[in-house]
DNA sequence: ACATCGCTGTGAAACACATAACAGCGTTCT
DNA sequence: AGAACGCTGTTATGTGTTTCACAGCGATGT
């Protein structure tokens, strides 16, 4: 769930894109390398739209992004374009992560995250809690919150998960600002305040449920008509 | 995070409300009560925006939905407009919500939950493996997945979370709509294919850290001018 | 009592995004 | 071989949302 005001663009080449095309971008590839795995070899725009919940139209335009062209007759080459959308969106190299609150969150993100994104890999948990502090976790060390400019550091993070309770979320975010993480996901149900070339998203489980809930008593399908099929 | 075609809209009295306003409805308020916690008595729309990361103009225009004006000298009374925006947004009674899925995030969702919103319970949890069933997990039952259709109408439950393997995501999403349930929140990494008159919202934590993790590494503050590039 | 101030509510303009429409072009079919 | 088809890339149109700009007004101060 998005809140923003500032949109936030990245340049590639000419082109500027928006935070929207860059999710929709990073579920194709998500699902693309499903069905190269299951083995199918092309697709069309129409079936990939399927899948991903979106207008044929919409998922053409978003890979106008992508340096690809698809086959009229064939479609898309599942391994190719999946590896042209890897170009646009992968980093050069692998990027490392921290996860801060090693609560049941913070476990149940370590639980997810294991063996999932090659590239995206959680190097360093952090906590305040000296029993859940200076152990191995699924793997990966534990550190007191104050170490955190030291190893942020020593492992070259810049992107980081903020698991705590509310309270402590904004002053846990001040500290990873401080050093050096430029990037934030942050699960606390507090809107964090930080500098502007510092990038925030929020997953706000409280909000969205309650979103859920407020529409699941709506009064009626609001959206396309469905006709008589 | 939100990739929706069709803007579900809910009409109430004359007007017709967005998905984002609803959103920011459910913020304010959150955040009124923390106000309202700490004494504050009256808060300026100023003041109240920068809580919420939202611009003041924004706020006041959200705030036109809710049917209270506030002053222009002291601005709005905190549990007043409280209160306005919990008639727009609340159920006339509490609301039931069923778990589906008793793993890692299963039990984190259960404790995020705990005691937090009280027209908003969890009622029941569901999962397929034998030894998670028919036991209490923080004071609720749970239940085998195939009993979904009983305990939903026994329970009045309409709203769902699903959090199971991507794999046995939409066989378990369709076995809850048939079981009744209107609304879902869905946190495994896959789109859910649905009727169209069920309101599915997706947690795509997967995508969203890598969304995070792609704006880490953008060329600058891509937002307001900063200075002379 | 009148002028000033600062905030609210809201119409109007600006913007971003999604949808529709269409030209181009391999392939297939007659 | 020529026509027709169906899908792609892209331009144009429309829709929804945010921002701008300002009138209105209760309170305050002189």
């Amino acid at each position: 769930m998005t809140i923003k005001r500032t949109s936030m663009r990245r340049k590639l080449g000419r082109r500027t894109v928006s935070e929207l095309v860059v999710v929709r971008l990073i579920l194709y590839r998500r699902i693309l390398r499903d069905l190269a795995f299951s083995g199918t070899r092309y697709v069309f725009s129409h079936q990939l739209a399927v899948l991903a919940d979106v207008t044929p139209e919409q998922l053409r335009r978003d890979l106008m992004n992508v340096r690809y062209e698809g086959s009229p007759t064939r479609g898309y080459e599942v391994v190719v374009l999946e590896e042209r959308i890897g170009t646009f969106l992968d980093p050069p190299t692998t990027q490392s992560v921290a996860l801060v609150g090693v609560g049941n969150l913070g476990r149940a993100l370590f639980a997810y995250f294991l063996g999932r994104r090659p590239l995206l890999q959680i190097v360093a948990a952090f906590d305040i809690d000296p029993a859940k502090v200076d152990r191995m976790i699924n793997g990966c060390p534990s550190y007191h919150i104050s170490e955190a400019r030291t190893v942020m550091r020593d492992k070259g993070i810049n992107v980081a998960m903020i698991a705590v309770p509310a309270a402590a979320a904004q002053s846990v975010a001040d500290t990873l600002v401080e050093a050096g993480v430029r990037s934030l996901l942050n699960f606390a149900d507090v809107r964090l305040r930080l500098p502007p070339d510092v990038y925030v998203e929020h997953i706000d489980i409280g909000v969205t449920l309650e979103k859920v809930a407020f529409f699941a008593r709506r009064p009626a399908a609001a959206g396309k008509d469905v006709g008589s099929p």
